[in-house]
RNA sequence: GGAGGAAUCGCAUAAUGGUAUUGCAGCAGUCUUGAAAACUGCCGGGCUUUCGCCUGUGGGGGUUCGAGUCCCUCUUCCUCCGCCA
């Protein structure tokens, strides 16, 4: 979330920024409320400090076994005072935080401004567009050689659910294998596998919860969501804590399934894996010190890029604009993979920084340079989620003959070499 | 699920119901050729030009003039019992 001091002294470019983001929130109201909040604070604040002053001259009267009762029942009216003035502040400061917290991040300097995806930016690109030619797309090619069932997923969860089925289950664990072992090995990230199931003040320490609540699956007898992505646990391990400087950066990696309701987006790209309640991913995370944000977002990026160059599968680089830069990002890259069936590029990564909007909302700190405890800045990125991957590999691997050859890199990982 | 114990600054610790102690670590400075040691200051959050003020003992309530301390409740951790892959 934004500094609440910030949104005080600038509250032009806080509007801008929630127009330019395509959000919607009220600054007005919230400046309202903050004006009334400190008012209060004030009134109360200088009856607190005569109630602390009387009290201590009544421990020393009391322990000359003097006489108080006077300074005792005055105190008992300044007490009746400030509680009910604390209780008219309690309900302003839970609508002040709820607002607050549906405020977007502001957008880096760097962002373009934009409405939609079509204002995004292509940054490089690496390989050639292809033409379909004999390739089948995913769901024709896997239902051939049986290696994905959504009819099945559909009967045993619901719509946008699938099962991998024999080499297809193989293929998909190993594809997980070789991006772990890329990042450890290459890039020296530490290895997490997390819960997939997150609380409350998780979802929210990341910016998922309030504002996204219908996108999440939710278990209310347990007050527990599904994670939507890896990087709700792998950044909420740290919430609440304070890390040392000499510790940063710290890197995790880790794979978990990810869990989305897509509540809205039915009839959209709903074919078979291009969009489905719950995929595979390998998460990113990075905890950083604030000055060295914006290049360890360039180092994310390439770290993600070095998976598709292995894979040896056409991609690009977008920058997001403005309009289609997350809530809680303050920049973003996408990665896209070309899928020669759709004729169309594939999202198969996002690569964010957060500056210090997630640390703020879950409290994560470090001891800076002149030994001050101060936000750090965390980024995420997708290093990959494998179902769209996995459209891009069974079309740009396809033999003309119908079968798919694993690609070299993953071969030490399947025991077979063609499905 | 049941019984008992615990939670205080980054870590560790103290506090007959009278307003949070001390040590370590960290930062700045003095001294030093430099470092170490020693010494001084800072070292949870907010407000304040300064002096200071408010707040803060896992979360939320309550009793009280006053709560780390007493009561209720929730959470987490530890020990044991039960159930379970």
């Amino acid at each position: 979330m934004l500094d609440v001091k910030f949104i005080r002294e600038y509250p032009d470019v806080v509007k801008q920024n929630v127009i330019n983001k395509n959000e919607s929130a009220d600054i007005d109201a919230l400046l309202v409320l903050d004006e009334k909040r400190r008012s209060l604070i004030q009134e109360v604040e200088v009856l607190k400090g005569k109630r602390n002053t009387v009290s201590e001259l009544i421990a020393s009267l009391k322990k000359n076994k003097e006489d108080a009762t006077s300074h005792i029942e005055e105190m008992r009216a300044v007490s009746d005072t400030i509680k009910s003035l604390d209780d008219s502040l309690r309900p302003i400061e839970e609508q002040i935080e709820d607002r607050v917290l549906r405020i977007p991040n502001m957008i880096h300097a760097s962002v373009p401004i934009g409405k939609s995806a079509a204002d995004n930016v292509e940054v490089r690109r690496k390989g050639d567009t292809i033409e379909q030619g004999f390739r089948k797309n995913h769901l024709e090619i896997s239902k051939q050689l049986n290696i994905l069932d959504f009819e099945r997923g559909a009967k045993v969860s619901g719509s946008g659910f699938g099962f991998y089925v024999g080499k297809g289950a193989s293929f998909e664990r190993a594809l997980i294998n070789f991006m772990i072992d890329l990042h450890l090995e290459k890039h020296g990230y530490t290895e997490m596998l997390p819960p997939f199931l997150a609380n409350y003040a998780s979802m929210r320490g990341t910016g998922q919860l309030p504002k996204m609540e219908e996108d999440m699956y939710a278990m209310p007898l347990d007050g527990l969501y599904a994670i939507p992505t890896a990087e709700v646990p792998l950044t909420n391990f740290h919430r609440d804590e304070v890390l040392a400087n000499d510790q940063l950066p710290v890197k995790y990696c880790g794979y978990s399934a990810c869990f989305r309701r897509e509540a809205g987006s039915y009839g959209k790209d709903t074919k078979g894996f291009l969009r489905v309640h719950q995929f595979n991913k390998v998460e990113l995370v990075k905890f950083v010190k604030p000055e060295t944000s914006y290049d360890e977002l360039e180092v994310l990026v390439t770290d993600v890029e070095d998976v598709l160059n292995a894979l040896e599968i056409p991609y690009r680089v977008l920058q997001l604009c403005s309009g289609d830069t997350s809530f809680s990002s303050a920049k973003t890259y996408d990665l896209e993979a070309w899928s020669p069936a759709e004729q169309k590029w594939l999202e198969v990564s996002s690569c964010s920084n957060f500056e210090s909007y997630q640390a703020r909302r879950a409290n994560i700190r470090f001891r800076n340079d002149q030994g001050k405890l101060e936000f750090l800045h965390t980024l995420n990125g997708s290093g990959l989620a494998t179902s769209r991957l996995m459209v891009a590999i069974l079309e740009h691997y396809q033999t003309e003959d119908g079968h798919i050859n694993v690609p070299k890199v993953l071969q030490p990982y399947c025991r077979f070499d063609r499905i």
